[in-house]
DNA sequence: TTGAAAGTTGAACCACCTTTCAAATTTAGA
DNA sequence: TCTAAATTTGAAAGGTGGTTCAACTTTCAA
């Protein structure tokens, strides 16, 4: 949980147009620890029970600060979700080379997006509360992979890899698979399959479908 | 939305065990009001929004009568939950004929799904909301359905119609297809898809996979 | 060194909501 | 008809928690 320092740029970027930047080195100091603080509160309690007292104490700062850097708790929601979803689709994204095939790409994308949720378990409940506390970011977060989804489907066909007639219908679907068997495996744990074993048996079923040979 | 005057026992049972079961004609009349205003409540606006008093305006009753029949907001949304899970088990099943084949009994359960998911858009917010209000029911509404699908998948194979090697994990897959599906082209509409021809190239994906042959 | 800008503080304000309750009304059965 | 139980009512209790604000402290550049 949390951002490890390194990392937290990211998130102060995507926070930008929400948050009022700081102008001092302290100011940033104080803008990180609410970030990370509030990450962790709202994938521990979700954003109704997380309160913004929580929150700064959580931060380790006086209640007044948090309206120095957010207009509110909805803006401030409102900025991890964009952060959550870039960071999805990054994590995704980064998994993928030159080289590989079609459906080893798909393999892949799903097997690296399973070890980041694994890290970072908040993702689910950010996500999905984005559903009823921002449903404009919600949605997008979710076009936005089912395009990228679509291209790569799109690519596979080209490269004649891939059957004809697979759009935005199919690009859905995959992602339905993936949104689940990582909620199944990954948040909900039991540990009894591991990243790479559900991205195998998610592919095979890309690959084969369900009939017998 | 809300529940046709026919369809409103299925409702009461399932609320049963929450609701204080009322004893004259009067009381069962009134308790109808609160749940189907309750619904279109907690759709519209997710139970946080939604209030209490905004439920019993909208049902017509005075604000203290609601305590006569549900001990709290959250009896009465735990009810809603159990009452919507059902009706789509309910709602798949129905589609389900002997003769049919394995894959085309997963083409009609989804197609039934969606069908039953245009007509009460609400199952989306109210369902999805369970993961923070009622996160047990939430896991269990999946579950329940993940086990459904498994056992058709089993049911398949055994059959000689689907491979070998389908499990809880495909299980899984198909109901993310599904859900996601729905999301997009039933919930979201644009209505350039309807359920059968989702249902349709969902079956085509199930039976030939992504590959070119 | 100095003073203006940036940042910090936490008590208090305030709006909203769930839940309670005692009194009034209606229902149903004897 | 009569009465005990069921139901209705809405004002008010009781809490919660987001947001404001004016006083105070720290920072930083000149």
């Amino acid at each position: 949980m949390g951002n490890s320092p390194g990392t937290a740029s990211a998130v102060e970027d995507a926070v930008c147009s929400d948050a009022k930047t700081p102008r001092t080195e302290r100011g940033r100091r104080t803008l990180r620890k609410l970030l990370d603080a509030a990450a962790e509160e709202f994938g521990e309690k979700g954003f109704h029970e997380a309160s913004v007292s929580s929150i700064t104490r959580r931060a380790g700062v006086a209640l007044g600060s948090f309206y120095t850097y957010f207009d509110s708790k909805d803006a401030l929601f409102r900025a991890l979700v964009a952060d959550m979803s870039e960071k999805v689709r990054t994590s995704a994204r980064s998994a993928l080379h030159d080289g590989m095939g079609a459906l080893e790409i798909e393999r892949a994308a799903l097997a690296a997006f399973l070890r980041f949720a694994a890290e970072h378990k908040e993702i689910y409940r950010i996500i999905d509360e984005a559903e009823f506390v921002d449903p404009a970011s919600y949605r997008q977060h979710y076009e936005t992979i089912a395009a990228r989804i679509a291209d790569r489907l799109a690519a596979g066909t080209a490269g004649g890899e891939f059957r004809e007639g697979l759009g935005e219908l199919e690009a859905w679907a995959l992602m339905g698979m993936n949104v689940f068997v990582g909620l199944r495996y990954v948040v909900w744990g039991g540990a009894d399959k591991t990243p790479d074993e559900v991205a195998a048996g998610v592919n095979r079923l890309l690959a084969e479908g369900l009939l017998k040979r």
